[in-house]
DNA sequence: CAGATTATGCTCAAGGAGAGTATAAATGGC
DNA sequence: GCCATTTATACTCTCCTTGAGCATAATCTG
């Protein structure tokens, strides 16, 4: 891959940096992401002299693991940790993460590469039925337990109010984009496995763990698409060519991990113009046949630059 | 600063890392920054072996090279170019951006430190005297020719539907957020100083130019900023302890580059708990005297969480 | 045909945003 | 002391958006 002769590098300032991809897709109306080493990793690799710009590094360290392409991509996050590894002389190692938004595709996984439910990561985070249980029967009760174990009472106080906003406890209301705040309240109260490997502790909250500090790039992907599906049409990017009104509304949910009011999910999706009638109709439904439609390429540009709406309702 | 003993890194996908800071006060009603290098380059330096954290080193830059302590902090990009350096053999050189907020302090500058105003480098961001002469006689009209210079007739629509819609002319309207879509057209049309040294073209667009990309970064910072004005209290950064809602006002628009409607913005401050009144009211005005305000501590720690909203009206 | 299920059209009330009017409290010049 | 000027502050009004619910249409299953 590197055609270059090896070079070294002299220099204290000397560094490597990782690349990893939040690849995200949405199939059967459930969010999945890209996985490697048996959905304990994202995929990712070294930032390398023969790539020539971030993306492209990323971009061919994703095909070679995964056999996928990746299609729209943004920038997440970047990452620095020496702390990590445990060895206090070795060098910095930032790790550079993107979001990256495709459709599964049939049969293309690498060996190792594997799709899964980003909810397995986060069950906290789904709300699509209500509340998830796991939320007021373990969770709400670590929290509370933590806070309490603080020295002061003042503290004791800012930490319970900081979990009962961050995870719509005690009056406050859910907020589906706090995913990366959730995440990092758990991992400070030690609740979450990577941080008892750091910190010590027992009794960590459900949810499947991840190498290293992936899963909280994921929480910072999923944070990241919650926020942006509500102001800029990147759902287009998850959808097949044709879709139903309804199939599109389950995609939204499946990312806010919420409910909307079907009715206004129509109304403002149709009043943006965001979509066309392809003419037919979705075949093999229950019930009344819906109409496919299709995102309109003449207002992706203007959109994409403008920006659009969704309502994501409460009930 | 480095205690560590030299060490040598072989390998091939070693790289340096740079830390560059946009650090942004508000003095006099004028949104400023810091500079060095006679206002043509942001502070900052390469992330070294002796700095714990990304955040830790770009501050050490910071107060060695300008004198001023950095206060809120949050990570912009990270960039990536080998090609701006010329040496197709030099490993890769990234930057890893941060927005900064802080409040000018008096004689704390470093010798070749200095606060400018970011519209010196970018005057056409600048509406808060409605839209500013050069964007109808210098800019538009060079976006026009760019756009008539493509090839075929769909590439010249294009281009100036883009051209419009980025600068709000042709019926479109102005969108104070999109500064770095701004920058980034100007620069591919071969308007600004900083494309013209590599794609070679004549004629650029007035504004102060900057060395290597931090002439992006700071549009980059200023469209970050311009969007968190809205939905989180960051403005409290930049003001001192108390202040009148003007103040707080011309702050605000100062950032946003677009006027304000007086009685809106002050309904909306005060519905939303943000503020408190200290009791005294301003000296030394014209005009009848206003009250003096501080921010409510206790909502910060909610609100960095939930939200503000601020009205930016179009007059 | 009844019941279930989804699609689609329409209405309504509450709240928010944009914009304007009116009045109050200072200053400086004459 | 009066007036023009400047800023502060209180209300009002209208339009649009948003959340929510009702009603009806078009399918399939048994």
């Amino acid at each position: 891959m590197n055609k270059r002769p090896q070079k070294t590098v002299t220099a204290l300032d000397a560094i490597t940096a990782d690349l990893v991809a939040v690849l995200v897709a949405v199939t059967d109306g459930q969010p999945r992401i890209m996985t490697i080493e048996h959905a304990a990793a994202l995929p990712s690799g070294p930032f390398q002299f023969g790539h020539r710009s971030l993306q492209t590094g990323l971009r061919a360290w994703v095909e070679a693991q995964t056999g996928h392409p990746l299609g729209y991509v943004e920038q997440l996050y970047t990452f620095a940790d020496r702390g990590r590894s445990g060895d206090p002389d070795a060098p910095h190692r930032i790790s550079i993460s993107y979001l990256g938004l495709t459709r599964e595709e049939e049969g293309r996984e690498g060996a190792d590469a594997q799709w899964s439910s980003w909810y397995d990561y986060f069950p906290w985070e789904d709300h699509r039925d209500g509340p998830p249980a796991i939320l007021a029967k373990i969770i709400a009760p670590k929290l509370k337990a933590w806070a309490r174990s603080a020295e002061q009472p003042a503290l004791q106080k800012t930490r319970w109010r900081r979990a009962a906003i961050t995870f719509g406890v005690d009056g406050h209301e859910w907020n589906e984009e706090l995913a990366l705040q959730r995440y990092e309240l758990l991992y400070e109260a030690a609740l979450i496995a990577e941080s008892v490997r750091e910190k010590g502790g027992e009794g960590v909250v459900p949810g499947r763990a991840m190498r290293g500090d992936h899963r909280r790039i994921l929480a910072t992907g999923i944070a990241r698409l919650r926020a942006k599906i509500k102001y800029r049409p990147v759902v287009f990017e998850l959808m097949p060519d044709e879709f139903t009104l309804l199939q599109l509304q389950r995609s939204v949910e499946a990312l806010a991990g919420r409910l909307v009011h079907k009715q206004n999910f129509r109304r403002l999706i149709e009043q943006q113009d965001l979509v066309e009638e392809t003419g037919a109709m979705a075949a093999d439904t229950i019930g009344r046949p819906a109409k496919l439609f299709r995102f309109r390429q003449g207002v992706l540009a203007e959109r994409a630059v403008v920006g659009t709406k969704l309502p994501l309702s409460r009930t």
